[in-house]
DNA sequence: CTGAAAGCGCTTACAG
DNA sequence: CTGAAAGCGCTTACAG
């Protein structure tokens, strides 16, 4: 089982009272410096481990987090949940992970058997960062952290990949390697991810006195045949481009296949950068693509530092903006490639 | 908090003594049943909620138990990780999850920390279910299921993908299709999946009274270069065949790559199935390639299940295997298509 | 600074 | 079948 030591143990052996070896141990409340010493020395020499149990039942903390994702098997959200987790197991805090990609009743259900498992904190994770939360304003009596999702009303916590850093580490990526034409091919402008990728992008253009192709961004969905849509408008055009910038891989590839098929060589003609590093995920090898990475798995662990804190009564309440990463790959080095090359 | 009602409560509110209370709503412990249902129907009205803390100290059961992942954010891993914390979360169990992706020191600490923290079980994930994991045959105080991993000594419990079954699915689809001349590419024959995945479609082969392209399969690893190369043998080879089942999908589009541009019609002339449904993680749209999904967030729930029952006492050793899905796509089923619409 | 004591809310032998 | 009582191992006012 669990150390047989307990702290009545530890208090005979160092020949103290319990509540002064229980004092000494916790760090709080006054004690001789040199009695402390003494019980800390005879706590290490009996190997004495505090038990986890009685001390959750003492004090109400059960050092277990409740985690609420939205779509636990979802791309975005797996490597959310996974960091969460990380961060949480390196901290010695368990957590009940419910999936609520369900109905409002399921909601319910889940936060009364949170709080019932008498959780420290939540953690809520979307699978959508232009979606509210269906868990937004919910009423639970433990601090709760956001992740991946809009802000919400009131003065949460939220923690939020930084999308406009990545548009504009995309721009300068971009105006590095001498572009000067530079399309932006995104989804819907209701979208506050598309926003924010479009300010950073912008950001560098204005700041380059460069003038975006067709005048602004191409809004449409996240799909391959957009992008490639999008890619044939651009051509059809004709208007002078040298680069896009899209606002996801599948935009990116959709605008890929359309420009190769068109006969114009990336990087040498375009350049394309993408966002979300999907193929990083399944292969480490190819680094065909030029994206930016979310550093989801960050995020996650971001979020649940964040709500550590907040249980820990030291948590700052605003949106936290995790940095991204820029995969750089042939679409905008080079050598260029042919469509089997993709594959192999 | 958590429910103010307590125990004394519901029994001074039903006129009994706590101790009947508490036998009346354990279940276990003689009681009148008319004394149950009166405790029970009190309780209910009272929404009564016992403190899992409390309970927790008495009965020395934590609720939580420990996942010890070799790689947590690991493509395979992953799945697995969200697919058991989903069960669990649904049985009110949390878990503290704990990357073991290390030296075996920082391993040695990961378990005394979980054995401080009193799980009640232990699940080991590997990220490879052809290497051995490095927690096998950990001594652990509590209850251990092993899952993608290879079997180890001792008569422990181990869930992992059915292989075989996989091999066996990929040859009826592919003899169902009137396809007489199955190559197979795979990895390396000292990895146990190789050989179940060969022998599952060897035994439809055998059944059918077929002979594999080149009298057995080309072993190589499980990359797309050698996907290409082993195709390229097959075709230099100059023997009939139309049909080739990769070990995994990086070797399948590696194959497709060659082929193709060799000239030949996918599927028309030679039929390709795959392994890992790699691309339905990331586009759910895209049905090109034929491959079979091995169901990891399955696998990952089915282990956190057996944990369970183990927990229980009730657990049976030996190996679980949980069956694939067959995922149908053009490379099998057509039509045909070009590079470009590989990407589109 | 230190110790004796109460108490957290439940379970479980032990009598009756 | 039911109740009074002990006890799980710790923390924390409360005296001293």
């Amino acid at each position: 089982m669990a150390s047989k030591v307990s702290l009545s143990d530890v208090a005979a052996a160092a020949g103290v009272s319990i509540s002064t070896a229980s004092r000494a141990l916790s760090g709080a409340g006054r004690v001789s410096a040199a009695t402390r010493a003494h019980v800390l020395a005879t706590a290490e020499r009996l190997q004495f481990q505090p038990d986890v149990l009685a001390r959750s039942f003492v004090t109400g903390k059960s050092f277990i987090v409740g985690i609420l994702a939205e779509n636990a098997p979802g791309l975005f959200s797996m490597p959310l949940v996974i960091g969460a987790n990380d961060f949480l197991g390196r901290q010695g805090i368990a957590s009940l992970t419910l999936d609520g990609h369900e109905t409002p009743q399921v909601l319910v259900e889940h936060l009364k058997r949170l709080k019932a498992r008498r959780v420290d904190g939540l953690l809520v994770i979307g699978d959508n960062p232009d979606l509210a939360n269906v868990a937004w304003a919910i009423d639970f009596p433990a601090p709760v952290v956001y992740a991946f999702s809009v802000p919400g009303p009131g003065k949460d916590i939220l923690v939020l990949p930084d999308n406009q850093a990545a548009g504009a580490m995309a721009g300068e990526h971009l105006v590095r390697l001498g572009r000067r034409h530079i399309a932006h091919i995104t989804a819907d402008r209701a979208f506050p991810a598309v926003e924010q990728r479009w300010a950073g992008l912008l950001g560098v253009l204005e700041r380059e006195r460069l003038r975006p192709v067709l005048g602004g961004p191409l809004h449409g969905d996240y799909k391959r045949h957009w992008g490639a849509e999008a890619a044939r408008r651009l051509l059809d055009s004709g208007e002078p481009m040298d680069a896009i910038f899209a606002a996801n891989d599948e935009i990116a590839l959709g605008a890929y296949a359309v420009l190769a098929q068109a006969g114009l060589r990336i990087p040498d003609d375009v350049a394309i950068v993408g966002y979300d590093n999907w193929r990083g995920l399944t292969s480490r090898w190819e680094r065909l693509l030029t994206t930016i990475d979310p550093c989801l798995v960050e995020v996650g662990q971001v979020a649940a530092a964040r709500l550590l804190e907040a249980v820990a009564g030291e948590g700052e309440h605003g949106v936290h903006r995790v940095p991204c990463t820029l995969i750089e790959g042939r679409t905008t080095l080079g050598p260029t490639f042919g469509p089997y090359e993709m594959l192999l």
